[in-house]
DNA sequence: AGCTAATCGAGACGGTACGTCAGGTCTTTAC
DNA sequence: GTAAAGACCTGACGTACCGTCTCGATTAGCT
């Protein structure tokens, strides 16, 4: 009479779900994600193939989890507000930098980020569990900068965001050039200066 | 010398090479990147398996090669220069975004993007074809803006270029916003902002 | 204990086991063995190859089972015992001869004799599971016709069944002649006189 | 304007003809006839395939080839005939056991065997070449003794060469019973047995 | 405390695609 | 015009995984 498609999660066993979360991190250490297989996950979790299929679509979505689960849940991401704005920025993007050369995170980062350009579902679950968060409190940074009248009144702060992460992402992202703290530093520096309220606004003039 | 492996190009099957190049640009239209598969590109240019494999190393290859020729190969990218950097600007930023949302360039470009992540090569390859002239490109017109006295002499422009890039990029990427020519003309004007030569330059002090 | 190459019988579909004797049956007779491939078997009986390939370990062995199943199994092979011996026998290689010859039979036979010579494993089954009963059928007759006095003691019966078997197959597998009817009437008699007891055997004279 | 399937043999390489026999001949005694490849004879003999396919029609003919030429051609076989009809079959039947299981001749012995069965051409050509010459030479040992009055007349020598060499051949093919010179010598007796003109034989009369 | 129904480990199944091997044809260059 | 070389189309190989589908054997939660 159920929907066939929603188990009942009271029964879900817990035992089974640490282990596969755990045989996928391991596994996409190992092997990689391409080469990463449900049968392995599996195999080496001591589970039947069906119980994965039964609770996730898709790899994607157990390497989500699994890196969700790593990255210590949707703990909310907390910024230094020290009053200067230059410091805490650049501590950050310095933060940013060193998590997204983090051998531990650079792999499942990067295959999530591969996957979701093929899986809009999966970009969607992994933008709002991975990276909202760190994006949401960046912005709370600049608005109290804003209301400081460190940032211009105008500045769409959706964008001024991503001013800041952008340029890293993109490095990071297509191995333009190497992803360090000193780079960090000047971005930030430069999307300060971008969204200071001189003359009139941040726009130039 | 000669290295085993790679046969002699001057017997290549011109004929096959472009069914090739072709089948595989239709089929990643059709079917998307995910369910490419070499057989399938095998079959509809009519050619056998083994041809494809003894020019390509891989699948991501030979859609980056069937991307590059039908961007018209690496043709140098020609950027306005009309004096007015901000009109310049919007406009290289708006032809990004509306090549990044053209359907005919989304699906591939998002394929070899993703699958750059897993293979180094592959987005080394990328990078070089396809990315680096427009950043070329983008990097000449700050450089003459730079000797105009338009943007601070201090400042890095591989650094420049990437706080022009990076937002569109992020957020076509991630989609975590729709990507806009309106968006573009933000970051363009923030971005050159941010280079401008105030009081104490754009670079970080 | 158990040899982790050895699957599980239980869980067998006996339909797949069906449907794939079947199949290499049918294609055997149109195509030929050497045409025949576990692929063509695969696609005929509806079936994965990853089917055969566990539970056969080669085309050899498919067709091997495929022909027990045909020939009835391994019945117990029953020779006639009139008492007339030179009866008997012409009886039995004129049956053989048939079996030799039918269209049906001919094929599978030609083909599993030809793989048994680059398979000793092979060999060894086809032996066993085909001609064995018919070699150990016939040998009992000779052995009443032994103990009847009609073959001398001394008679190694090993021999003697291949003296009778011997240029029938011959003649059969290298073709150097029509296999008729005629032809086991005159090995059955000639044979039957080589093992007649003689003279000096110690028989009445 | 000649024939395009007959080639000229005037302009014919007998270096390469050479070549592709003796590598033929080393390959098959290296990874056996199943494995054999015209590829890698082609590769072992330093010639373009095309020089194989335009000589002989198949794998299998070139083998042949190659086993009569090791063979030492079609030299017309020699058989003792002392006058002792026993001794002198016991001879031949026990030469022919030791090239049966003489190493170097067994291995392509059982590949065109084998091969013959699915091959009438190839089969003509091999019994034609190889097997003929040894019957035809039996049976001339045969006739001299049925001559000399120690063979029945009514006997087809045909028939009778096949009673001999039939039980060695199935011995050695369907690898029933090791095949020792002490089974050629009761084999030669028992069938000379079948063949001698006593009372009213068994023979057909 | 026992019943019953869902979940579990296991793994066979019909499939798709892999990357490799070889077959036999065709083309190019050298002799 | 034969030969060496080797690219080409074709087809099959045997393997790896896919996602679905039984199987008993637990194992909850409800009676």
């Amino acid at each position: 009479m159920a929907d066939p498609k929603t188990p009942e999660p009271t029964r879900r066993s817990e035992r089974s779900r640490q282990a596969i979360l755990t045989a996928a991190v391991e596994l996409v250490g190992e092997v990689g994600y391409a080469r990463l297989s449900v049968e392995a996950i599996a195999a080496r979790a001591g589970v039947g193939k069906q119980t994965i299929y039964r609770w996730w679509p898709s790899k994607g979505a157990v390497v989500l989890d699994a890196f969700v689960e790593l990255s210590g849940g949707s703990q909310p991401v907390a910024l230094p507000d020290t009053g200067n704005l230059k410091a805490d920025l650049r501590e950050v993007l310095r933060a940013t930098v060193k998590e997204l050369t983090d051998p531990r995170f650079e792999l499942p980062s990067r295959a999530l980020t591969a996957e979701s350009q093929m899986d809009p579902a999966l970009s969607q679950q992994f933008v709002e569990a991975v990276l909202r968060p760190h994006l949401k409190a960046l912005q709370e940074r600049l608005r109290s900068a804003q209301r400081a009248g460190q940032v211009a009144k105008g500045v769409d702060l959706d964008v001024a965001v991503e001013l800041f992460v952008g340029p890293l992402f993109h490095r990071w992202l297509l191995r333009t050039a190497p992803l360090t703290s000193a780079y960090a530093d000047t971005v930030a520096d430069l999307a300060i200066a971008a969204l200071r309220p001189t003359a009139r606004a941040g726009a130039p003039r």
